[in-house]
DNA sequence: CATGAATGAGCATTCATTCAT
DNA sequence: TATGAATGAATGCTCATTCAT
C-alpha cells in the first residue's frame, strides 16, 4: 500500500521536473548538477532518483516537454484552421510563441522564455543523444504533419497557392517558426508582432 | 625573441582549433575534455594552454569561427548582389550552406557539417556565456546589415517590394537561413534544393 | 618525451599497489575507498587513476600478486625437489608460508600476513569477478602443475607411493596448503611447525 | 501482547534470512543492498529492520548459519563414529559437503552451494569483523573438538596411530575439509569422490 | 617552448537507515 | 505492525588546470 497517492507522486515528479527546467533554463543542461536540481526542488540529493533513473532521463523529459508545450498550441491552431493561408498560420503561431506563459498538462503556467531556452539546448543535445533526437524528431514531424494538412485544406479552398507541395511548404513554415524562436531568445528580437506582419506582407 | 616564428605559432594554433572543432562537432562542447582536444591535435595535454587561456576561450573561438565561416559567403553574396530579390538572395545563400566544405582564412577546407553542428551548439552556449553571445550577436548583425543593404538596393532597383522595411525583411531572411541550417543538421532535411526553390516560388 | 622514467613510473605504480595492499589487508577490498588508497600512498585522489583504470583493476592486480608471491616459493621448491615425498614438499612449503615476509619482484619485502589476508579475500572475490577468477585459477593450476610434476618425479624415484595419480594427489596438497593458510590467518593457528610435522608423521 | 505469534515472527525472520542468503551467495555480502534483500524476500524496504538491527547483523546470522549447517553433519558423524580412522572421518564428511542440499532447523532444504559461497565470504569477513570472527571461531573449535574426541576414541581403539596428538591431527582434518570446500566452490573440483578416496589411500 | 604528471574539486549515483503514516 | 518515501553521507571517477623538468 503506497504511502503517497499516485496523484501526489505525480505532483512531486512534476515539481522536480519544473525545478530542473528552471535550472536548465538558467544554467544549461551540463552546467546544472543533480544536487542543483534537488536544491531548487527543495528535496534531498537522493530524492530525484526515486522519480528518474538518471540525469539523462530528466533531460529527455524536459526536452520532450519543451517542444510539446511550445508547439501544441501551434498544432491546435493548424488543426482548427479551416483554410489558412501560410501567413495566417504563421501569424497565429507566432502569437503563441510570443506569449508570456503556456499552461502545462496539470494546468500550471510555464514561462515561455524557459521553454525556449530549453528548446534551443535540446537542438544541441539531439545531435548526440539518440533518445533526445527521437523525441525531438517525432515532435517535429507531428507539427509538420498538422501544418501540411492545414495547407492542403488551404489549397483545396484556394487560399493557398498550389505551386508548392504542402509537405514542402510545411518545412518552410517550420523553418520560419524555428528562426523566429531563435531570434526571440538569442538574437534580441523584441518586436515579435512585426515578424508576423512582415511575413503576411511578403507572401 | 620568440623561439618559434609567428607563422608557426599561428599554424599550430589553427591546428588545435581544427582539432577542437572536430571534437566539438563529434562529441559536443561539454562532452569534449581538454585532453581529448590535445590528443586529437596530437600535442601534449598542456600545449593548448599556451595558445588559449582556457577551454572557454577555445569555445568562444570556435563559436565565432563557425558563424563567420558559414555566413561570410552569404555576406559576400549579399554585398555583390546588385539588385537581388529576397528569393535570389536566399537561393544563393542556401547553396553555400548546402556545400560540402568551405575554405577558412588559411585556405584549408572545413566541412560544412562540422560548422553546422558547432553553430547549433553555439546557440545553446550564447544563452549563458556573454563572450559567446557578444561574438554571435555581432556576427548576426553583420550579416543582417549586409542583407539589409542588399534589400535596400533591391528596393531602389524595384526588384524587391517596398512594403517591408529592409532591416525587418532581413530578419525574415535570417530566420529562414537559421531554420534551414537547423533542419539540415538536425531534422533530416535532405532535399536542400527544394527548400530554396519553394521560397522563390512562394515569394 | 616522458617526464619520468619508466623505472620511476613503475616504482610509483608499485607504491600505490603496496598502499592498496595495506588498505585491503587492514579494511577489506570493499571497505577501502579509492581516497583511502590515495591517502595511504601519499598521493592525490586522482593519481591512482593514472596507473590503474579502476578500483577493480587494482583489486585484480593485488589478488594476482598475492597468490603469485605466496606460491612462487612453493613452485620453486616443487621444481627444485629431486624426489620429494609429499611430506617433504609440504614441510618446505609451510615453512615459506610461515615466514614473516617474502620478497617481491622489485626486491622489497612484503609481509606474508598482508598477502594471506588479501588471498583469503580473493577467494570471495573470484566467486563473482571473472577477471579475478581467471587470474586465481591460472595461478592455482600453475602451482598444482609444479606439485604434480614433483610427485611424478617422486614416484619414479620411489619416494612417493604410486597408489594415487600425481595430479590428484596434488589437489590434496593444495587443499592442505590452503587449509593451513586459512587457519594461520583466521583460526588462530600459531604452532605452524606442528602442522608440517604432523603431516610427515601421518603419511 | 504481540500482534503476530512468535511462530509467524520466527518464520518471517527465516524467510528474510533465506532471501539474504540467496542474495549473498549470488552477489556477495557487499554487492547486496538491503533493498535487494527486501525485494528478494518480497517485503518492504523497512521490514528487515524489524527483525535485524542492521545489515551487519544479517551478515553475522548468515555467516554463523552457513558454518553451522555445513559442519553440523560433520560433527554428528564425528560424534557417532565409534573408532574412526582419520580417513573414515574425512570420507564421511566429504560426502556431506558433496551433497546437493542440507536441511535447516525448520526442516527446509538449503542448497549446499549457497552455503559454501557464503562460507568462503565469511572467511573474508571474519578478518575484520569481530562478531563474525567470534561466531566462526566458536564454530570451528566446536567441530575441531568433536573430531579431536573421535580421534581420541580411535586411538584408544587402535584404529588411529597415536603418533600425533588428536587435537593437532584434528587441525589437519579441518584443513583438508576447508581445502576441499574451497576447491569445490572456487577451483573447479568436480570429482569430489576422488578427493576422499585419495585421502584414504595415502593415509 | 613543450611536456605530461599531478592536483583536487566536483559530479552522478547508491544505499543503509529512519520515520510519518 | 508494516510500508515505502525520504534522507544525506559516501563513493568511484573525471577533468580543467598547473608547473617542475
Amino acid at each position: 500500500m503506497p504511502r503517497i497517492t499516485p496523484e501526489r507522486r505525480e505532483a512531486k515528479r512534476a515539481e522536480i521536473l519544473a525545478a530542473a527546467r528552471r535550472c536548465f533554463s538558467r544554467d544549461g543542461f551540463h552546467q546544472t548538477s543533480m544536487p542543483d536540481i534537488a536544491t531548487e526542488a527543495g528535496v534531498s540529493a537522493g530524492a530525484p532518483y526515486r522519480y528518474f533513473a538518471s540525469k539523462e532521463e530528466i533531460i529527455v523529459a524536459i526536452a520532450g516537454d519543451a517542444f510539446r508545450l511550445l508547439f501544441e498550441p501551434v498544432e491546435r491552431i493548424a488543426a482548427g484552421t479551416r483554410a489558412a493561408s501560410v501567413a495566417d498560420l504563421m501569424a497565429a503561431s507566432l502569437e503563441v510563441l510570443s506569449a508570456e506563459t503556456v499552461t502545462d498538462a496539470a494546468g500550471h503556467p510555464v514561462p515561455v522564455e524557459e521553454l525556449l531556452r530549453c528548446a534551443v539546448q535540446t537542438w544541441s543535445e539531439l545531435l548526440r543523444d539518440d533518445a533526445v533526437r527521437a523525441h525531438a524528431v517525432e515532435g517535429f514531424e507531428s507539427v509538420r504533419r498538422s501544418i501540411t494538412e492545414a495547407l492542403q485544406r488551404g489549397q483545396t479552398a484556394g487560399a493557398v497557392p498550389s505551386a508548392v507541395p504542402p509537405e514542402r511548404a510545411a518545412r518552410l513554415v517550420m523553418g520560419l517558426l524555428h528562426g523566429f524562436l531563435l531570434q526571440r531568445v538569442a538574437f534580441e528580437l523584441t518586436d515579435t508582432a512585426a515578424f508576423g506582419d512582415d511575413i503576411r506582407t511578403l507572401l
